[in-house]
RNA sequence: GGUCCGGUAGCUCAGUUGGAUAGAGCAACAGAUUUCUAAUCUGUGGGUCGGGGGUUCGAAUCCCUUCCGGAUCACCA
């Protein structure tokens, strides 16, 4: 049983004993005290006035020696107006150091013991390389997945590739068009960035023509359908559904470039996949959820025999779901792949990591998949994220402010490089060393920056302020552990914690921070938001380079008393690890 | 126009789901180590929590209203 339960429990007691009132354990709430305050847990009493029929004080005081006569592990109580204060014992925090000391797990919570849940995140188009905004679809996946694992989930990653359409045919015609056989091998380009290449060229000469064609009269919404492009890039996408040997195998070769070219980012961004699908595949499913759908009521067929759903019961609205020709639309694959993803897993969850433009398709997606009455429909959940801005505004492509999330990652890892060399940190390190620690300190401190914000909200990034080393930042709690480190490298058994000795004030405040460590995974899964570890983390190192300053750790002459402090290193090196693992982020030994 | 999301210090963000005097980092200024890594620590200044109502012992948090920014309401994906 935890502290907190007890103490709930003997709050319970006391209102019984004390008033005659039997409340139910969810009437307590417990919560910590404010940091100006002398104490651990406290409980407010103003709710509960009417049944003390005291004034707060008086109820406060009276619950308070109730509780600590009953619990050991209470050192005082005090009580401001009615805010009833408890104060665990020095013998409480250096037992629960002993018990998790040598926890490797410390943190772990169960509970998504037996369930399993499905993450869907990346989905990229297969027509031009990996920006900004991707970077952080990607972390975000990445790191709930950690964090869901680490909550005790069966957890499968996925990635739904955006890899056939019009787009997809836009960069292969113009290859075929202007690339005189261009290779990745004979450009010594990556091969999403040569497409992506193509990708360009094609919408060049695309404006051009429709510029032509208006400069002859036309409108421009015609200008944009008779150009010769764009009538070719759609006579390709015809054949690609016919199957045309020529078309597909020019389709596989450049999808294949692309794909060696995003392995390489996925790589070094450090995030990895279970299954992959194939929009190729998956584009034509859903038709069998559709008729069941009509057979059910649920949809409606119109009499050009188009299939619609009326959700302005909803507060949405009139939504179609196949067309009258009998081809599907977004929604409609939508519907096929959750069906797929189920009978492959058996998910009980399934999130998708997705840009909140499309809030609306997912809760129209939901609300389709709970009236068909799916039995994963409830736990299908949008992960919902804001557009990374740049001081210029909105990252576009048209205007080449896109944010390439190659060159990125090559400029932080130039940065880190510079910023390790100026501060003369390369003493003791190979060569070969510095480049992995340049990169470690490079990936921490991109990760933590588009990490620590709140997913929901749209957040800035500028290349020349933006990733700093110091403060808030990942380099900074990277930085932390090492120092830690450093220390611990002089030891070679595990500490022995004595529970009978003193605790320094800021070894209490950094071991009160370390016990919140499994309640914060149990959030973070729950809201699926990695930003709440990031911070944590944070508040973690913070209080450890408060104790790192104020009292010597090797240098301390009691013996027992070095032990005790060697261990609360231990095990505040061992958080850090594990909470910056669960973003995805390595801490260094020595930086 | 309807719907959804955001608005907290000069800047970037927290705020434990209604609690105590609203917190961090950056930037600015002033300090700290003969010591285990100064990518550190301490302090100072900086606020109409977008505005206005309401609910109650108590509101940045809940309700109403209004302003600003963004998204969306495609037989595109």
């Amino acid at each position: 049983m935890t502290i907190e339960t007890t103490l709930k429990n003997l709050i319970l007691q006391s209102f019984s004993s004390l008033y005659h009132e039997v409340l139910k354990p969810e009437d307590i709430k417990l919560e910590l005290t404010n940091k100006d305050h002398i104490g651990d847990f406290t409980f407010v009493v103003f709710p509960f006035l009417r049944i003390s029929k005291q004034k707060p004080e008086e109820t406060a005081t009276n619950i308070g020696n109730v509780v600590k006569s009953n619990c050991s592990d209470i050192a005082s109580f005090n009580v401001i107006k009615g805010f009833l204060n408890f104060e665990l014992s020095t013998g409480y925090w250096l037992n629960f150091l002993k018990q998790n000391i040598a926890n490797g797990d410390f943190g772990k919570v169960t509970d998504g013991a037996g369930k399993k849940v499905m993450v869907e995140y990346s989905s990229p188009n297969t027509n031009k390389p990996l920006h900004l905004g991707h970077v952080r679809n990607n972390l975000l996946g990445f790191s709930v997945s950690q964090i869901l694992k680490f909550a005790g989930y069966e957890v499968v990653k996925a990635n739904l590739i955006n890899d056939r359409g019009i787009h997809i045919c836009k960069s292969m015609l113009a290859w075929q068009l202007y690339g005189n056989g261009e290779t990745p091998e004979s450009s010594g380009m990556k091969g999403d960035h040569l497409a992506g290449k193509y990708y360009v060229l094609f919408d060049q000469y695309y404006r051009e023509e429709i510029k032509n064609l208006i400069d002859t009269g036309l409108t421009e919404e015609d200008a944009k359908k008779e150009a010769p492009l764009i009538k070719k890039a759609q006579e390709m996408l015809l054949k690609w559904e016919a199957g045309d040997t020529e078309t597909i195998a020019l389709w596989k070769t450049m999808n294949g470039w692309v794909y060696a070219g995003f392995e390489k980012t996925y790589n070094r961004m450090g995030v990895s996949f279970d299954n992959y699908y194939y929009e190729s595949n998956t584009y034509l499913l859903g038709k069998d959820c559709v008729n069941e759908g009509l057979q059910k009521g649920v949809f409606v067929k119109d009499p050009d025999g188009s299939v619609w759903i009326d959700l302005t019961a909803d507060g949405l609205d009139r939504k179609i779901v196949l067309r009258a020709d009998g081809t599907s639309v977004y929604i409609t694959q939508d519907i096929g792949t959750a069906q797929l993803k189920y009978d492959e897993t058996k998910m009980d969850k399934s999130v998708y990591v997705v840009g909140n433009e499309q809030d609306y398709h997912f809760k129209v997606l939901k609300l389709i998949l709970q009236k068909l009455g799916k039995p994963y429909s409830d736990g299908v959940y949008h992960l919902s994220y804001g557009m990374v801005d740049l001081p210029s505004g909105k990252m576009k492509s048209r205007e080449g402010t896109v944010v390439d999330a190659d060159e990125l990652m090559e400029d932080m890892h130039a940065t880190a490089k510079q910023i390790t060399e100026e501060l003369g940190k390369t003493e003791g390190f190979l060569e070969s060393q510095l480049e992995v620690l340049y990169e470690t300190i490079a990936m921490g401190a991109l990760k933590y920056f588009l990490l620590k914000v709140d997913p929901v909200k749209r957040m800035l990034f500028n290349p020349e302020e933006s990733i700093d080393f110091h403060g808030n930042t990942g380099p900074f709690i990277q930085y932390t552990h090492a120092r830690i480190c450093s220390i611990l490298r002089n030891i070679t058994t595990t500490p022995v914690v004595t529970t009978e000795a003193n605790l320094h004030p800021a070894e209490q405040e950094l071991l009160n921070t370390i016990s919140l460590f499994p309640s914060k995974i149990s959030d973070a899964a729950e809201e699926y938001n990695p930003a709440l570890i990031a911070n944590y983390m944070f508040e973690t190192a913070k209080a450890f380079n408060r104790l790192y300053h104020d009292v010597s750790i090797l240098g301390e002459l009691d013996e027992q008393l070095k032990q005790n402090r060697l261990a609360i290193c231990t095990i505040t090196a061992n958080t850090l690890k594990q909470g910056m693992n669960l973003l995805g982020i390595v801490v260094p030994e020595r930086m």
